[in-house]
DNA sequence: GCCAACGTTGGC
DNA sequence: GCCAACGTTGGC
């Protein structure tokens, strides 16, 4: 999962009641989809983007389903879309556990020198999703470097 | 700030 | 359904 550490960092998650919160704001269908196929107790790599040192900080994990995004109704959010409703939600998000940090961020160009990762969604040309899969063996060669 | 990539919108 | 215009993302 990608966020903009400005925005919405790793030690924001951490700093929130039990190191735990909702992922609000997605409005993208593909990265809306690949959320809603999250389970209870799936890891998450956590990645900074837009930033001095774009990488991935640490573990998280989803510890609630996806449900409706609320903030999706709510005229005052910048993620306000008018198309959707209480009774007809368009977007979803689910919660996230902070899990662990890195000792050290591990860096999109430390990323792509690993040749495990040769096929990882988040190092492919023109990827934007702030939600993309990782297989078991991506997440494993990239947690062992942390 | 630049620019490539890509999603969305809307006229036709 | 096509496609140009436009907006956003995000690395650099």
């Amino acid at each position: 999962m990608k966020s903009e550490p400005t925005v919405f960092s790793f030690d924001d998650l951490k700093a929130r009641p039990g190191r735990t919160d909702h992922w609000e704001g997605v409005r993208n269908y593909q990265a809306r989809n690949y959320m809603r196929q999250m389970k209870k107790g799936d890891q998450v790599l956590f990645y900074h983007s837009n930033c001095d040192t774009p990488g991935i900080v640490g573990i998280a994990e989803v510890v609630r389903e996806s449900y409706p995004d609320h903030t999706s109704w709510d005229t005052s959010s910048r993620y306000y879309d008018p198309k959707s409703s209480p009774m007809n939600p368009r977007w979803f998000m689910v919660d996230v556990r902070w899990k662990k940090a890195f000792a050290k961020v591990i860096t999109l160009s430390q990323l792509r020198a690993v040749p495990e990762l040769g096929q990882m969604k988040v190092l492919q040309k023109g990827q934007r999703l702030s939600v993309m899969p990782v297989t078991r063996e991506e997440f494993e060669t990239v947690a062992e470097r942390g």
